[in-house]
DNA sequence: TACTGATTATCAGTATGCTGTCAATTAGCA
DNA sequence: TGCTAATTGACAGCATACTGATAATCAGTA
């Protein structure tokens, strides 16, 4: 374990590094302006209209104070609207826009692409293995980090 | 691939984020402040003494401009030693203090337990794995980043 | 109902990482 | 030798992520 490149947390480092000058690559080339991050917001927002800014965050493991600010840029880009929860008025619902589903739809292929891209090192058997193992070890170290995940209530 | 949670992307966003909130837990239970970023410098350096920024930068893929940040904090934090090189004067070439080795010495069962408990919910050969896949898959990826990894000269 | 505690979002501050650009310097070639 | 290209380190700017703190609001209880 002498060498950092048989630590787990370099490795990490790494392969997110990577993982993001793909999606970015990917997504640049197919005439879109989004990051990996404000990618994941805007597909669990479709999949979850109206939820507030906790839920989302909980949702993909976001920190609270890190979900301001993508919301703000997505909000920017006119991709989601935000409102005062009439149930709560500290919360502050969301939903996408036409613009934001439209975005949503067109990146797709590239997205996708991007995925298989980043492991395009590996055979298929492989890459099923790494997912797995990802899930695995993500699942149980799930309340390490500020920011755990967290199904929507 | 339309569940952002079997996405490589988003795995190793999620696997970073929880590997560097143990890495600070572990290292500030030990009595250490430092970053997983500056821990990877510092120990690089220790095996590669006398090197300029670019190519500490490198040899663990870090991008020439984050790497000057951390050059910096590290000296200021009097780890390391910055000096004009004498045989190019563009380059600065770095050394560890004995502060620097000291701290590297003394953080290193911290960093070690880390690494551990990142992959905690693995089996011991599921880790073995783990490392394999991730290291060939950034292989195969290497020149996908605008910091590559570099040998040393 | 009044109070305590939890929750929601925000703020300032710090640290990675990236983009593109720049000046200083070096290296390679005509 | 002289010129061009590449390299080294720096800068401003943007986007994640975290820390700890705060104000506003809500929920549960005395």
């Amino acid at each position: 374990m002498t060498d950092h490149f048989d630590m787990p947390g370099h490795l990490a480092r790494r392969f997110q590094q990577i993982a993001v000058a793909i999606f970015h690559a990917e997504v640049e080339a197919a005439g879109f302006d989004l990051t990996p991050v404000q990618y994941v917001a805007l597909a669990v927002l479709r999949q979850h209209p109206g939820i507030d800014q906790a839920t989302l965050a909980g949702l993909i493991a976001y920190d609270r104070t890190t979900i301001g600010g993508v919301i703000d840029r997505l909000f920017q880009k006119g991709l989601i609207i935000r409102a005062v929860s009439p149930r709560d008025r500290r919360a502050h619902v969301l939903h996408l826009t036409e613009a934001g589903l439209t975005t949503l739809e067109g990146i797709q292929p590239a997205v996708e692409a991007a995925q298989r891209e980043m492991v395009a090192g590996l055979e298929p058997a492989e890459v099923t293995e790494f997912i797995r193992l990802f899930r695995k070890a993500i699942t149980a170290a799930n309340d390490r980090s500020r920011a755990p995940m967290k199904p929507a209530p």
